[in-house]
DNA sequence: TAGTGTGAATGGATTCACAGCC
DNA sequence: GGCTGTGAATCCATTCACACTA
Protein backbone atom coordinates (compact mmCIF):
# COMPACT_ATOMS: atom_id res chain seq x y z
CA UNK A 1 0.00 0.00 0.00
CA UNK A 2 2.94 2.27 -1.45
CA UNK A 3 0.98 5.17 -2.42
CA UNK A 4 2.89 8.40 -3.90
CA UNK A 5 2.65 11.65 -1.78
CA UNK A 6 -0.91 12.43 -0.49
CA UNK A 7 -2.42 15.81 -0.19
CA UNK A 8 -1.94 16.70 3.37
CA UNK A 9 -5.03 18.80 3.16
CA UNK A 10 -7.25 15.82 1.80
CA UNK A 11 -6.25 13.79 4.76
CA UNK A 12 -7.00 16.19 7.07
CA UNK A 13 -10.63 16.03 5.57
CA UNK A 14 -10.89 12.34 5.92
CA UNK A 15 -11.27 12.58 9.50
CA UNK A 16 -14.31 15.11 8.83
CA UNK A 17 -15.68 12.89 6.58
CA UNK A 18 -15.68 9.95 8.91
CA UNK A 19 -17.17 12.27 12.01
CA UNK A 20 -19.94 13.13 9.16
CA UNK A 21 -20.45 9.20 7.99
CA UNK A 22 -20.92 8.46 11.91
CA UNK A 23 -24.12 10.98 12.25
CA UNK A 24 -25.23 9.97 8.26
CA UNK A 25 -25.09 6.33 9.88
CA UNK A 26 -27.07 7.19 13.64
CA UNK A 27 -29.82 8.53 11.50
CA UNK A 28 -30.07 5.32 9.49
CA UNK A 29 -28.45 6.78 6.36
CA UNK A 30 -27.86 3.61 4.33
CA UNK A 31 -26.20 5.87 0.81
CA UNK A 32 -24.88 9.24 0.79
CA UNK A 33 -23.43 11.34 -2.10
CA UNK A 34 -20.54 13.43 -2.40
CA UNK A 35 -22.74 16.29 -2.81
CA UNK A 36 -24.51 15.49 0.26
CA UNK A 37 -21.28 14.89 2.32
CA UNK A 38 -19.67 17.96 1.04
CA UNK A 39 -23.28 19.87 2.04
CA UNK A 40 -23.00 18.99 5.57
CA UNK A 41 -19.29 19.86 6.00
CA UNK A 42 -19.30 23.02 3.86
CA UNK A 43 -17.12 21.45 1.05
CA UNK A 44 -17.56 20.99 -2.65
CA UNK A 45 -18.79 17.92 -4.11
CA UNK A 46 -15.73 17.93 -6.34
CA UNK A 47 -13.62 18.17 -3.36
CA UNK A 48 -15.10 15.21 -1.53
CA UNK A 49 -14.63 12.71 -4.74
CA UNK A 50 -11.14 13.87 -5.61
CA UNK A 51 -10.53 13.29 -1.74
CA UNK A 52 -11.69 9.68 -1.53
CA UNK A 53 -10.12 9.21 -4.79
CA UNK A 54 -6.90 9.76 -3.94
CA UNK A 55 -7.15 6.77 -2.03
CA UNK A 56 -9.32 4.47 -3.62
CA UNK A 57 -12.54 3.75 -5.52
CA UNK A 58 -15.33 3.68 -2.74
CA UNK A 59 -18.24 4.77 -4.65
CA UNK A 60 -20.83 3.82 -7.07
CA UNK A 61 -21.82 5.49 -9.73
CA UNK A 62 -25.49 6.73 -9.89
CA UNK A 63 -25.49 5.43 -6.49
CA UNK A 64 -23.38 7.18 -3.88
CA UNK A 65 -21.61 6.14 -1.77
CA UNK A 66 -22.38 2.94 1.23
CA UNK A 67 -22.13 4.64 4.13
CA UNK A 68 -21.12 1.94 6.66
CA UNK A 69 -18.60 0.78 4.29
CA UNK A 70 -17.00 3.52 3.31
CA UNK A 71 -16.65 4.52 7.35
CA UNK A 72 -14.45 1.40 6.92
CA UNK A 73 -12.39 2.51 4.10
CA UNK A 74 -11.53 5.64 5.73
CA UNK A 75 -10.88 3.69 9.36
CA UNK A 76 -8.49 1.55 7.79
CA UNK A 77 -6.84 4.76 5.98
CA UNK A 78 -6.36 6.73 8.95
CA UNK A 79 -5.72 3.16 10.65
CA UNK A 80 -8.49 3.97 13.34
CA UNK A 81 -9.48 0.05 12.85
CA UNK A 82 -7.72 -0.79 15.75
CA UNK A 83 -7.13 0.65 19.45
CA UNK A 84 -3.68 2.76 20.25
CA UNK A 85 -2.69 2.85 23.40
CA UNK A 86 -2.15 6.63 24.34
CA UNK A 87 0.36 8.08 26.94
CA UNK A 88 -0.55 11.65 29.18
CA UNK A 89 2.59 13.74 29.69
CA UNK A 90 1.00 16.33 32.15
CA UNK A 91 -1.45 16.21 34.63
CA UNK A 92 -2.78 19.69 34.96
CA UNK A 93 -5.94 21.04 34.11
CA UNK A 94 -5.78 20.18 30.42
CA UNK A 95 -4.30 16.84 30.99
CA UNK A 96 -7.08 16.12 33.03
CA UNK A 97 -9.93 16.97 30.93
CA UNK A 98 -8.54 15.07 27.92
CA UNK A 99 -8.43 11.94 30.47
CA UNK A 100 -11.86 12.36 30.67
CA UNK A 101 -12.59 12.94 27.26
CA UNK A 102 -14.94 10.28 26.07
CA UNK A 103 -14.84 10.82 22.29
CA UNK A 104 -10.75 9.30 22.28
CA UNK A 105 -12.32 5.75 23.59
CA UNK A 106 -15.03 6.17 20.90
CA UNK A 107 -12.64 6.82 18.11
CA UNK A 108 -9.99 3.84 19.12
CA UNK A 109 -7.81 5.95 21.28
CA UNK A 110 -7.19 4.43 25.12
CA UNK A 111 -5.00 6.55 27.75
CA UNK A 112 -3.09 3.83 29.71
CA UNK A 113 -0.64 5.77 31.72
CA UNK A 114 -0.20 9.64 33.19
CA UNK A 115 3.02 11.26 34.42
CA UNK A 116 3.92 14.59 35.85
CA UNK A 117 6.26 15.73 38.72
CA UNK A 118 4.09 17.16 40.73
CA UNK A 119 5.07 15.53 44.43
CA UNK A 120 1.31 15.99 45.18
CA UNK A 121 -0.01 13.93 42.23
CA UNK A 122 2.17 11.00 42.13
CA UNK A 123 0.49 8.27 43.06
CA UNK A 124 -3.22 9.63 42.97
CA UNK A 125 -5.29 7.11 40.66
CA UNK A 126 -7.38 9.14 38.58
CA UNK A 127 -11.01 8.78 38.51
CA UNK A 128 -12.30 8.81 35.22
CA UNK A 129 -9.55 6.02 34.07
CA UNK A 130 -10.41 3.58 36.25
CA UNK A 131 -7.80 3.71 38.64
CA UNK A 132 -4.84 4.70 36.61
CA UNK A 133 -2.06 5.77 39.03
CA UNK A 134 0.13 8.90 38.39
CA UNK A 135 3.35 7.94 37.78
CA UNK A 136 7.06 10.25 37.74
CA UNK A 137 8.13 11.25 34.56
CA UNK A 138 11.27 9.31 35.00
CA UNK A 139 9.38 6.24 34.61
CA UNK A 140 8.45 6.57 30.96
CA UNK A 141 10.41 4.98 29.32
CA UNK A 142 9.72 0.98 30.83
CA UNK A 143 5.91 1.89 30.83
CA UNK A 144 6.24 2.99 27.01
CA UNK A 145 8.07 -0.16 26.37
CA UNK A 146 5.39 -2.55 28.43
CA UNK A 147 2.34 -1.22 27.07
CA UNK A 148 3.35 -0.60 23.50
CA UNK A 149 2.70 2.64 23.54
CA UNK A 150 3.17 4.50 19.93
CA UNK A 151 1.50 8.12 20.75
CA UNK A 152 1.66 10.59 23.26
CA UNK A 153 -0.17 13.94 24.53
CA UNK A 154 1.80 16.87 25.65
CA UNK A 155 -0.01 19.00 28.14
CA UNK A 156 3.44 19.77 30.45
CA UNK A 157 4.04 23.49 31.35
CA UNK A 158 5.87 25.35 28.54
CA UNK A 159 9.50 25.04 29.63
CA UNK A 160 9.26 21.43 30.44
CA UNK A 161 7.79 20.79 27.07
CA UNK A 162 11.10 20.04 25.07
CA UNK A 163 13.06 17.55 27.53
CA UNK A 164 9.66 15.84 28.17
CA UNK A 165 9.59 15.54 24.54
CA UNK A 166 12.61 14.50 24.25
CA UNK A 167 12.09 11.64 26.94
CA UNK A 168 9.16 10.31 25.01
CA UNK A 169 11.07 10.10 21.67
CA UNK A 170 13.47 8.13 23.47
CA UNK A 171 11.78 6.04 24.81
CA UNK A 172 10.23 4.98 21.43
CA UNK A 173 7.33 7.34 20.96
CA UNK A 174 6.28 7.47 17.71
CA UNK A 175 3.74 10.40 17.71
CA UNK A 176 3.68 13.79 19.41
CA UNK A 177 0.63 15.83 20.43
CA UNK A 178 1.78 18.58 21.53
CA UNK A 179 -0.51 21.47 23.33
CA UNK A 180 2.28 23.50 25.13
CA UNK A 181 2.69 27.08 23.40
CA UNK A 182 6.38 25.92 21.84
CA UNK A 183 7.33 24.87 18.75
CA UNK A 184 9.32 21.26 19.57
CA UNK A 185 12.32 20.53 17.68
CA UNK A 186 12.33 16.27 17.06
CA UNK A 187 13.90 13.80 14.79
CA UNK A 188 11.72 13.23 11.68
CA UNK A 189 10.33 9.75 12.05
CA UNK A 190 8.48 11.32 15.07
CA UNK A 191 5.04 12.57 13.44
CA UNK A 192 4.11 15.89 15.63
CA UNK A 193 1.34 17.21 15.64
CA UNK A 194 0.75 21.02 17.86
CA UNK A 195 -2.31 22.26 19.46
CA UNK A 196 -1.93 26.02 20.47
CA UNK A 197 -4.95 27.30 22.04
CA UNK A 198 -4.40 30.53 22.14
CA UNK A 199 -3.61 31.36 18.80
CA UNK A 200 -6.91 29.67 18.08
CA UNK A 201 -8.30 32.46 19.57
CA UNK A 202 -5.89 35.05 17.89
CA UNK A 203 -7.02 33.69 15.27
CA UNK A 204 -11.12 34.27 15.38
CA UNK A 205 -9.39 37.94 17.50
CA UNK A 206 -8.44 38.40 13.76
CA UNK A 207 -11.15 37.29 11.72
CA UNK A 208 -13.17 38.97 13.75
CA UNK A 209 -11.51 42.62 13.48
CA UNK A 210 -10.54 41.92 10.19
CA UNK A 211 -14.57 41.98 9.52
CA UNK A 212 -14.63 45.69 11.02
CA UNK A 213 -17.17 46.18 13.16
CA UNK A 214 -19.90 44.71 10.94
CA UNK A 215 -22.94 46.81 9.20
CA UNK A 216 -24.88 44.74 10.87
CA UNK B 1 -6.82 49.39 6.05
CA UNK B 2 -8.54 47.60 3.07
CA UNK B 3 -5.86 44.87 2.28
CA UNK B 4 -6.93 42.62 -0.85
CA UNK B 5 -7.47 38.90 0.60
CA UNK B 6 -4.33 37.92 2.44
CA UNK B 7 -3.79 34.40 2.10
CA UNK B 8 -4.65 32.60 5.20
CA UNK B 9 -1.71 30.24 5.99
CA UNK B 10 0.35 33.50 6.71
CA UNK B 11 -2.11 34.40 8.79
CA UNK B 12 -2.16 31.17 11.11
CA UNK B 13 1.46 31.55 10.73
CA UNK B 14 1.28 35.13 12.26
CA UNK B 15 0.76 33.75 15.72
CA UNK B 16 3.59 31.49 15.53
CA UNK B 17 5.52 34.34 14.86
CA UNK B 18 4.65 36.26 17.96
CA UNK B 19 4.97 33.25 20.02
CA UNK B 20 8.37 33.03 19.45
CA UNK B 21 8.97 36.49 18.70
CA UNK B 22 7.84 36.45 22.39
CA UNK B 23 10.85 33.54 23.10
CA UNK B 24 13.56 35.86 21.94
CA UNK B 25 12.51 38.72 23.86
CA UNK B 26 12.44 36.89 27.52
CA UNK B 27 16.32 36.24 25.97
CA UNK B 28 16.78 39.45 25.43
CA UNK B 29 17.19 39.56 21.91
CA UNK B 30 16.92 42.98 20.40
CA UNK B 31 16.67 41.80 16.50
CA UNK B 32 15.99 39.12 14.44
CA UNK B 33 16.35 38.12 11.39
CA UNK B 34 13.95 36.36 8.88
CA UNK B 35 15.94 33.10 8.86
CA UNK B 36 16.55 32.84 12.42
CA UNK B 37 12.74 33.10 13.10
CA UNK B 38 12.32 30.50 10.64
CA UNK B 39 14.90 28.15 11.94
CA UNK B 40 12.70 28.11 14.90
CA UNK B 41 9.69 27.26 13.76
CA UNK B 42 10.48 24.90 10.95
CA UNK B 43 10.41 27.36 8.17
CA UNK B 44 11.65 28.76 5.39
CA UNK B 45 13.37 32.41 5.99
CA UNK B 46 11.76 33.34 2.48
CA UNK B 47 8.27 32.30 3.94
CA UNK B 48 8.70 34.69 6.90
CA UNK B 49 9.78 37.38 4.95
CA UNK B 50 6.95 36.93 2.57
CA UNK B 51 4.48 36.33 5.43
CA UNK B 52 5.36 39.39 6.66
CA UNK B 53 6.11 41.87 3.98
CA UNK B 54 2.22 40.77 3.38
CA UNK B 55 0.75 42.97 5.97
CA UNK B 56 3.59 45.81 5.64
CA UNK B 57 7.58 46.98 5.55
CA UNK B 58 8.83 45.81 9.53
CA UNK B 59 12.38 44.86 8.82
CA UNK B 60 15.41 47.01 8.18
CA UNK B 61 17.95 45.76 5.21
CA UNK B 62 21.42 44.47 6.79
CA UNK B 63 19.78 44.45 10.11
CA UNK B 64 16.87 42.27 10.45
CA UNK B 65 13.14 42.65 12.45
CA UNK B 66 13.95 44.90 15.28
CA UNK B 67 11.75 42.21 18.24
CA UNK B 68 9.53 44.12 20.27
CA UNK B 69 8.68 46.14 17.46
CA UNK B 70 7.84 43.55 15.49
CA UNK B 71 5.60 41.80 18.68
CA UNK B 72 3.15 45.26 18.59
CA UNK B 73 2.78 45.40 14.86
CA UNK B 74 1.86 41.34 14.83
CA UNK B 75 -0.03 41.48 17.82
CA UNK B 76 -2.15 44.92 15.99
CA UNK B 77 -2.49 42.74 13.06
CA UNK B 78 -4.25 40.15 14.98
CA UNK B 79 -6.02 42.48 16.89
CA UNK B 80 -4.91 41.45 19.72
CA UNK B 81 -3.28 44.50 21.57
CA UNK B 82 -6.31 44.64 23.38
CA UNK B 83 -8.42 42.76 26.09
CA UNK B 84 -11.27 40.64 24.40
CA UNK B 85 -14.26 39.41 26.71
CA UNK B 86 -14.78 35.84 25.74
CA UNK B 87 -17.68 33.61 27.28
CA UNK B 88 -17.26 29.97 27.99
CA UNK B 89 -20.59 27.75 26.89
CA UNK B 90 -20.10 24.20 28.62
CA UNK B 91 -18.17 23.79 31.70
CA UNK B 92 -17.64 20.54 31.78
CA UNK B 93 -14.04 18.86 32.13
CA UNK B 94 -12.60 20.58 29.08
CA UNK B 95 -14.65 24.31 29.99
CA UNK B 96 -12.50 23.90 33.20
CA UNK B 97 -9.66 23.45 31.66
CA UNK B 98 -9.68 26.15 29.71
CA UNK B 99 -11.01 28.39 32.36
CA UNK B 100 -7.98 27.63 34.35
CA UNK B 101 -5.72 28.17 31.55
CA UNK B 102 -3.20 31.03 32.08
CA UNK B 103 -2.01 31.18 28.42
CA UNK B 104 -5.69 33.12 27.64
CA UNK B 105 -4.72 35.87 30.29
CA UNK B 106 -1.15 36.47 28.82
CA UNK B 107 -1.70 37.17 25.16
CA UNK B 108 -5.13 39.37 25.99
CA UNK B 109 -8.48 36.78 26.27
CA UNK B 110 -10.68 37.08 29.73
CA UNK B 111 -13.47 34.77 29.97
CA UNK B 112 -15.67 36.74 31.63
CA UNK B 113 -18.77 34.74 31.67
CA UNK B 114 -19.69 30.57 32.00
CA UNK B 115 -22.73 29.22 30.56
CA UNK B 116 -24.11 25.16 31.62
CA UNK B 117 -27.90 23.55 31.95
CA UNK B 118 -26.69 21.26 34.76
CA UNK B 119 -28.08 22.29 37.28
CA UNK B 120 -25.69 21.25 40.16
CA UNK B 121 -23.50 24.01 38.48
CA UNK B 122 -25.66 26.95 38.52
CA UNK B 123 -24.68 29.05 40.48
CA UNK B 124 -21.59 27.56 41.61
CA UNK B 125 -18.24 29.76 41.78
CA UNK B 126 -15.00 29.14 39.51
CA UNK B 127 -12.41 29.35 41.65
CA UNK B 128 -9.96 30.00 39.08
CA UNK B 129 -12.06 33.37 38.06
CA UNK B 130 -12.53 34.87 41.22
CA UNK B 131 -15.40 33.81 41.79
CA UNK B 132 -17.35 34.27 38.38
CA UNK B 133 -20.48 32.31 38.89
CA UNK B 134 -22.07 29.85 36.25
CA UNK B 135 -25.29 30.56 34.65
CA UNK B 136 -28.04 29.22 32.68
CA UNK B 137 -27.65 29.12 28.77
CA UNK B 138 -30.83 31.06 29.30
CA UNK B 139 -29.25 34.03 30.24
CA UNK B 140 -26.22 34.15 26.94
CA UNK B 141 -28.12 36.95 25.49
CA UNK B 142 -27.83 39.86 28.15
CA UNK B 143 -24.61 38.87 29.11
CA UNK B 144 -23.26 39.15 26.05
CA UNK B 145 -24.87 42.93 25.66
CA UNK B 146 -23.58 43.65 29.11
CA UNK B 147 -20.46 42.45 28.77
CA UNK B 148 -19.45 43.42 25.23
CA UNK B 149 -18.60 39.57 24.45
CA UNK B 150 -17.64 38.81 20.89
CA UNK B 151 -15.99 35.92 20.84
CA UNK B 152 -16.71 32.64 22.76
CA UNK B 153 -15.59 29.10 23.28
CA UNK B 154 -18.56 25.94 22.79
CA UNK B 155 -17.37 23.19 25.23
CA UNK B 156 -21.45 21.54 25.50
CA UNK B 157 -21.91 18.21 24.39
CA UNK B 158 -22.17 17.78 20.37
CA UNK B 159 -26.02 17.44 20.61
CA UNK B 160 -26.06 20.71 22.19
CA UNK B 161 -23.43 22.20 20.00
CA UNK B 162 -25.72 23.97 17.36
CA UNK B 163 -28.49 24.80 19.06
CA UNK B 164 -26.35 27.08 22.22
CA UNK B 165 -24.44 27.93 18.60
CA UNK B 166 -27.71 29.31 17.67
CA UNK B 167 -28.35 31.20 20.65
CA UNK B 168 -24.64 32.67 20.96
CA UNK B 169 -25.16 33.86 17.30
CA UNK B 170 -28.08 35.49 17.84
CA UNK B 171 -27.28 37.09 21.06
CA UNK B 172 -24.48 38.75 18.77
CA UNK B 173 -21.35 36.73 19.52
CA UNK B 174 -18.92 37.49 16.46
CA UNK B 175 -16.19 34.48 16.36
CA UNK B 176 -16.90 30.85 17.77
CA UNK B 177 -13.88 28.64 18.76
CA UNK B 178 -16.25 24.99 18.74
CA UNK B 179 -14.50 22.25 20.70
CA UNK B 180 -17.91 20.01 19.75
CA UNK B 181 -16.75 17.86 17.51
CA UNK B 182 -20.02 18.31 15.12
CA UNK B 183 -19.70 20.51 11.92
CA UNK B 184 -21.95 23.82 12.47
CA UNK B 185 -23.57 25.55 10.01
CA UNK B 186 -23.46 29.31 10.74
CA UNK B 187 -24.09 32.74 9.51
CA UNK B 188 -21.09 34.01 7.06
CA UNK B 189 -20.96 36.50 9.22
CA UNK B 190 -20.01 34.90 11.90
CA UNK B 191 -16.30 34.00 12.52
CA UNK B 192 -15.75 30.09 13.84
CA UNK B 193 -12.80 27.89 14.17
CA UNK B 194 -13.28 23.91 14.81
CA UNK B 195 -10.76 22.03 17.08
CA UNK B 196 -11.46 18.33 16.71
CA UNK B 197 -9.51 17.00 19.76
CA UNK B 198 -10.01 13.51 18.68
CA UNK B 199 -9.13 13.95 14.88
CA UNK B 200 -6.12 15.39 15.60
CA UNK B 201 -5.15 11.74 16.95
CA UNK B 202 -6.67 10.26 14.30
CA UNK B 203 -4.20 12.38 11.93
CA UNK B 204 -1.26 11.36 14.51
CA UNK B 205 -2.69 7.54 13.89
CA UNK B 206 -2.44 8.17 10.02
CA UNK B 207 0.99 9.50 10.18
CA UNK B 208 2.33 6.86 12.25
CA UNK B 209 0.91 4.10 10.30
CA UNK B 210 1.53 5.80 6.94
CA UNK B 211 5.63 5.83 8.45
CA UNK B 212 5.08 2.12 8.76
CA UNK B 213 6.68 -0.42 11.38
CA UNK B 214 10.11 1.95 11.35
CA UNK B 215 13.06 0.08 10.21
CA UNK B 216 14.98 1.46 13.39
C1' DT C 1 28.41 42.47 4.46
C1' DA C 2 24.16 40.91 6.05
C1' DG C 3 19.48 40.87 5.26
C1' DT C 4 14.93 42.80 3.52
C1' DG C 5 11.24 43.15 -0.06
C1' DT C 6 9.49 41.41 -4.25
C1' DG C 7 8.70 39.94 -9.13
C1' DA C 8 9.16 35.50 -11.55
C1' DA C 9 9.06 30.58 -11.51
C1' DT C 10 7.63 26.56 -9.52
C1' DG C 11 4.86 23.38 -7.22
C1' DG C 12 0.29 21.97 -5.04
C1' DA C 13 -4.41 21.91 -4.40
C1' DT C 14 -9.06 22.99 -5.94
C1' DT C 15 -12.41 23.42 -9.38
C1' DC C 16 -14.25 22.34 -13.82
C1' DA C 17 -16.24 19.46 -17.05
C1' DC C 18 -17.30 15.31 -18.90
C1' DA C 19 -16.85 10.24 -20.09
C1' DG C 20 -18.55 6.20 -18.19
C1' DC C 21 -21.51 3.49 -15.13
C1' DC C 22 -25.61 2.02 -12.27
C1' DG D 1 -31.34 10.54 -14.25
C1' DG D 2 -28.05 10.61 -10.96
C1' DC D 3 -23.56 10.10 -9.49
C1' DT D 4 -18.65 8.59 -9.55
C1' DG D 5 -13.78 8.99 -11.06
C1' DT D 6 -10.52 11.73 -13.43
C1' DG D 7 -7.83 14.48 -16.85
C1' DA D 8 -7.45 19.50 -17.85
C1' DA D 9 -7.62 24.06 -16.36
C1' DT D 10 -7.40 27.28 -12.79
C1' DC D 11 -6.17 29.14 -8.67
C1' DC D 12 -3.25 29.77 -4.70
C1' DA D 13 0.96 29.28 -1.96
C1' DT D 14 5.81 28.57 -1.66
C1' DT D 15 10.34 28.98 -3.33
C1' DC D 16 13.81 31.20 -5.99
C1' DA D 17 16.80 34.82 -7.16
C1' DC D 18 18.18 39.28 -7.04
C1' DA D 19 17.88 44.50 -6.85
C1' DC D 20 18.23 47.34 -3.20
C1' DT D 21 19.44 49.20 1.45
C1' DA D 22 21.35 49.99 6.26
Amino acid sequence: MKLGHLPVPAVRRLSLYLRQLETFLAADRRTVSSSQLGAALGLSAAQVRKDLAYFGQFGQPGVGYRVADLMGRVRHILGTDRTWNVLLAGVGNLGQALMAYRNFRKKGFRIVAAFDNDPAKLGQPVPALDGLRIQPLAQIAPTVDRLDIRLAALCVPAPAAQPVADALVAAGVKGLLNFAPVSLTLPPHVALIAVDLASHLEQLAYQVSAAGPVPH
